[in-house]
DNA sequence: ACAAAACCCGACTAAAATACTCGGGATTCA
DNA sequence: TGAATCCCGAGTATTTTAGTCGGGTTTTGT
């Protein structure tokens, strides 16, 4: 039950992105040096999160990255599920859909209680934290 | 972030012998094929679960498992820490104690925020989720 | 006494996932 | 043109997972 280096340091490069890129992009080289994170790690994140839509690039020289969309519209649970995927710990077909012939044992679907409940408070709780309030503390921090 | 297999299979094995043992113990034999899990596999997973003393073994024929308390006293986090460790899906230092070496960036401890949360809201879930009421729901499923 | 049913235990291993690196490209600006 | 950037797919070492396996020891029924 972990978050991999992919949440865990995609999260703090989006962060270090809204803190310092207000007006300028901000280049992967910076980010690499104030988080201590390799260039071409931040490449594979930052792709991710592109894709997702919650950044933009600009290429070129004085290019970088920028946010989408004001971090106060952002929460940590959009940026999260862009970099790791379904955020949920078990994937358990009688939650939703799919295939439920894996889904036919006894007590097998009174679990299933329990991983929706989790899923369901891991989602609550990512969903409810905007990186605006992030950039806010972290400022307040300096 | 995903749960593995200890703590899905060990809680479905820890309620199958919850809905199964209430007079005599349960063998493993039994619970792998109700369950569709190793007698072996399973051997792993109730050493852990009597290790942290939520279960007893009864050696010899006719021997097995039972659960050591009442259902209603074993929470399901109980279970799952029993099994996986500290659900916690980021350690972070700073959260509580150890190496703050590590934790000396700029934002890097803003995220800590956001691993605090995530790890709370994971604990209070399957802290209020007892084995009792799952035997019940399982029962009633019957 | 002995065999069978059960738990007990540590070592081993194949497969999968993670956490990266690397090399070469494409853009843009000065 | 060349330096600073982003872009992208492949490759790989390490770690973790998800088990198996081969031996025990204990207990009970006959």
């Amino acid at each position: 039950m972990k978050l991999s280096t992919k949440g865990r340091y995609g999260l703090r490069a989006f962060i270090d992105l809204a803190v310092w890129g207000e007006k300028e992009p901000v280049s992967l080289t910076s980010i690499a040096e104030r988080q201590d994170i390799s260039v071409s790690y931040l490449e594979q994140l930052m792709a991710k999160l592109k894709r997702a839509g919650l950044v933009n690039s600009i290429r070129g020289v004085n290019g970088g990255y920028v946010i989408a969309k004001p971090a106060e519209e952002i929460s940590v649970g959009d940026v999260l599920r862009a970099l790791e995927g379904d955020l949920a710990p078990v994937e358990c077909p009688g939650i939703d859909n799919s295939k439920m012939a894996q889904c036919s044992g006894s007590d097998h679907c009174v679990s299933k209680i329990v991983w929706k409940r989790i899923n369901d408070s891991i989602n609550h709780t990512v969903d409810s934290i905007y990186i605006g309030e992030l950039v806010k503390e972290s400022r307040k921090g300096q």
